[in-house]
DNA sequence: TTTAGCACTCTCCATGTTAAAGTGCTAATA
DNA sequence: TATTAGCACTTTAACATGGAGAGTGCTAAA
């Protein structure tokens, strides 16, 4: 399918403005509108021999007879990516989100507050993940004993992230025991990655031959168990998904309910976050593009976010399909540079 | 205000068709439809003067002259109060509550779990609190050394509730050094309720005259810093927000908005839900009794829930005014108490 | 290749009509 | 005195009607 006959610069300026006029609008662009609005000058008859052929390509879209033309998908994605002129972000916009992601210790608390400022500045919904680091590395673990068989293990990953999980034992055991049995794999496991870790329990395990006392087999036993299932929970923070409920495209009830249930679920949507990271800069999906039939009238602008130069992370902006992505691009680009800069461990001062 | 004259049990009787009617047609109702749906035996006549009463007592309402006539809240209260006859659950029903709450380790997942049915069962909201323990016992207390002068403390209260912090100290300690102090911590404070701890803190640090070595002093400054803002987040797990948006009387968008945000605020129903903490039993706020706007339409159906004998949380359903209350108030009424039970220490078995 | 002109289509809105439902009032009835 | 029948009146919902406005596609002329 190599469809790209007729685009001369004539049709992409008109294609151009269509869109732009849309998207402030909100109503179907006619060729009076158009020929107004446009630079060329040209009759409204012409116009509407270009749109023709326009429509012929997929890009635009007549709703009925007598009403203008409304930008397809593909339209969208045309302008987009070759005609749209983005504008830059002036001092203030910057300063106020680079207010707003001042240094936090906490940083479930910045992850909320980036999403939290997408939202109030793009007045759509924003949605950042939670940075993932690839390698995740065991910084120290303890046992507590509960009742009976019962232990509740915590273990420190990536130097501060606290995870807590409640195993069973074969037998009961003591706080100095559990101790004994913490102290042992802090020894041995501390600062390698859980990945590894997982491996050499299981390695540990099967080698039972190796001269292990009981106390060695114990812990390792408790080990496998704390770090048996996968403990990369992907999550994402979502705000302001009641902005969307004031656009005219969502308002049908039916369809608002299927993006909400969607955002409750959380899976198709870290699906598609997913995929935004390995893209470099800025990624949109429009309307279909995303796979997803709830996203059908709604655009996602994202872009990934870093740590130490590695890519931890998504970030970005859920709307209508008919947004201002000259104004969001942006936002979305500026917010995530800094989002790497707060969460990037500051500079030791000595 | 002592308003209840002409209130004979024909009226009554007569309130209560109307309120049972209305519920399951959605519809006003009007006086031939009630001559014919309730067991007097009354021309449609007789009942429209019956209906001037209630209208005057402010118990029913007409939308227009010429529609029937609708409960106010205030209607639907004598209703619920004096003429509901509740329909108790069948065995399928508690059974598959029973199921659906089978024991867990995890709390969280209990009372998500708990939600989940609530909202299934009713195909409304359902809503439960966290349990919130009166007595926060302090379990255990760590600190890890993170870059520079912060310091990552996690305590374990409640047998197996882990919080974490990141603190800042004055100086840079050794792991060996922050292990001492959390030794000594929790050598004085380990089984204290966390409030004791609290205050016997602040107590130490004002008599420093007292013979402490440097070390406890640290220590106490640092458990000072870690337990010094209230741990106690009151929160709650929403579930099936989104079934709301079939009723009719939430398909204004603007309403609905409202709705959503204050579900997302969690303030205003965190506030509405701790009112039911100390009521016993089932508890109902209908429309606008709740006292905030955003419920106008919308009906809470609350019970609170207990471990060991002592209210620890609040579960319910938020859904239209119109709901079937006879079938949501068992829901209601049996869910916390499976939850309570679901939650308890499970007896010991020696 | 572009444009003017024109018939045509579709939506929107205001208007009007009718049927159905239900009320309130009055006067008759038990 | 409480109840009921009868009737005029009101309101809504559903449907038809009929311009006005906007915009199109096509054709023929420039």
């Amino acid at each position: 399918m190599t469809n790209k006959p007729k685009l001369n610069e004539r049709s992409l300026q008109l294609l151009k403005t269509l869109v732009e006029r849309y998207i402030s609008e909100g109503q179907p662009v006619g060729s009076r509108s158009l020929a107004k609005n446009s630079q060329l000058q040209l009759s409204p008859a012409t116009i509407r021999n270009v749109m023709s052929d326009l429509e012929e390509l997929g890009l635009v879209h007549s709703p009925h007879t007598s009403a203008g033309r409304v930008p397809t998908a593909k339209g969208y994605r045309l302008f987009v990516d070759s005609l749209l002129t983005v504008k830059p972000l002036n001092i203030e916009e910057i300063n106020l989100l680079q207010h707003g992601l001042e240094n936090d210790d906490d940083e479930a608390k910045i992850v909320d507050k980036a999403s939290r400022l997408l939202s109030e500045v793009t007045q759509m919904a924003g949605v950042v993940t939670l940075p993932r680091r690839e390698l995740v590395s065991l910084r120290h673990i303890e046992f507590l004993p509960l009742s009976n068989t019962r232990v509740l293990a915590i273990f420190v990953t990536n130097e501060q992230e606290v995870h807590n999980k409640i195993i069973h034992t074969s037998k009961q055991f003591s706080a100095a025991e559990l101790q004994q049995a913490a102290n042992y794999l802090n020894s041995i496991y501390s600062g390698q990655s859980l990945t590894d870790v997982r491996q050499a329990i299981v390695m540990e395990m099967q080698q039972t031959q190796k001269q292990m006392n009981q106390a060695m087999l114990d812990a390792v036993s408790m080990a496998h168990q704390t770090f048996e299932d996968d403990q990369g929970k992907e999550d994402y923070v979502l705000t302001g998904e009641t902005n969307l409920m004031d656009f005219s495209e969502l308002a049908d009830m039916s369809r608002l309910r299927q993006l909400f249930e969607a955002f409750g679920q959380k899976r198709s949507i870290i699906h598609l976050l997913d995929k935004c990271l390995e893209a470099d800069g800025v990624q949109i999906f429009i309307g279909e593009e995303s796979g997803y039939d709830v996203f059908d009238c709604c655009s996602l602008v994202t872009s990934s976010y870093s740590v130490n130069d590695q890519v931890v992370g998504v970030l970005g902006v859920i709307g209508p399909t008919r947004m201002a992505y000259e104004k969001i691009i942006p936002y979305v680009d500026v917010t995530a540079k800094l989002l790497s800069a707060a969460l990037n461990p500051k500079s030791v001062t000595p």
